[in-house]
DNA sequence: CGTTCTAGTTCGAACGCTCATTCTATGTTA
DNA sequence: TAACATAGAATGAGCGTTCGAACTAGAACG
């Protein structure tokens, strides 16, 4: 046995766990949560049937997994962009990434069947929305400091109605890669860029906040 | 037999399927296409289990059948738009009707579904495409149509993005209707409307068009 | 060094259940 | 009577899950 085995979970099986979860990552992509079937996944994992349980209690475990996993990629992000130096010019090469990333099938078809799956399933809706509120959160503060660091008013409800409004377009990106799917067009990504970087520096109607 | 039994499908068949249709919709809501079942829908519908294999082939017709009905309402709105007297009132109008009639979790579930589905059931993606090219010709020339009356330019892949764009926004309030469900934030609801108006009276930066 | 022990892996058969679908028999109605 | 409507049992496949036995490899011991 290697040194590394004196860890509380062994090596050996943290490479099993991330083996099914890689497995159940592309069968439930593929198949959705319930038309995926764990024999599926165990084959594709090349493992036995049974052998499954002796790392997820059930299917439903492998499901929230993968949700939590998908979900801790959103979180990473808003934190990168939150510390990144040059606020404007991260957050405008995020938006341009965050498009493609959004409109790439394999990517979309999965988020999809968690947001699907999670209006339904209270465990997997908790998780979402666990991870909404901490992207939302992250978001609320980067904005913040921008209008702050721009001499724009820093009225909350404002800036917490931008964050959604953002959030919503790029929701609004998996949807598209079903129902209009191919490369967006030079008109779509020129529109995203200009409301993004409009609107962060558009004062509140609403009120001025300390500014 | 009464006299609408001259028609090819007979009143009291075409009544049956409404009513298995009117079934399977609440099911798939509550369970997803996959996790509801056959003998659920029956049960809800009030008839026995194979007995809905008079009026369908199989699960999957179901399925179409209720997806065809769902996307034909989008069309109807779109006609609706297109045929109004003041399009710019209607236009302010139907894009607040439309915020609220996507954030409503029955809507956002079954819509949700559809989408997911879509994305791995070539049939139903086929179907889902069908009505997105409608639904997008026809803003199209609605908003074409707007912008002559307003004496802009209407250049053709600009007002496409402009579409495109729209679309994308209430597609994503199906997604924030799971992550973040709740009447919207009176923010958010004034971003709808000034983009969306903002918009359609933005000149191209891309090039005239006949004007 | 070789043997035994032990704890963790792994397999694959087996279980009970539910599924979508088919079939046959029985109303029902014009 | 002829055609249609309906019920409900039957079918076979596949599901998620459990279980006991076999295998493996390092630890302990003589």
């Amino acid at each position: 046995m290697n040194a590394a085995c004196n860890s509380p979970e062994s090596s050996r099986s943290e490479a099993r766990r991330a083996q099914i979860l890689g497995a159940a990552r592309d069968c439930f992509r593929r198949h959705g949560f319930h038309g995926a079937s764990i024999s599926q996944i165990c084959r594709q994992a090349g493992m036995s049937a049974g052998h499954i349980y002796h790392y997820f209690d059930n299917k439903e475990a492998i499901i929230a997994a993968i949700v939590e996993q998908d979900l801790s990629r959103l979180l990473t992000m808003t934190a990168e962009l939150r510390a990144a130096e040059d606020i404007e010019q991260t957050l405008a090469q995020c938006a341009a990434e965050g498009v493609h990333e959004n409109l790439d099938p394999d990517t979309a078809a999965l988020r999809l069947e968690i947001v699907a799956e999670g209006s339904r399933n209270p465990r997997v809706a908790e998780i979402v929305r666990d991870a909404e509120r901490c992207c939302h959160d992250s978001m609320v503060v980067t904005v913040r400091e921008m209008r702050r660091s721009l001499g724009l008013d820093t009225d909350e409800a404002w800036i917490e109605g931008l964050v959604e409004f953002f959030a919503t377009l790029y929701d609004g990106l998996l949807v598209r890669s079903v129902r209009n799917p191919g490369e967006p067009s030079a008109a779509l990504l020129a529109l995203f860029s200009k409301v993004i970087l409009d609107l962060v520096k558009t004062p509140s109607p609403l009120g001025p906040g300390k500014p």
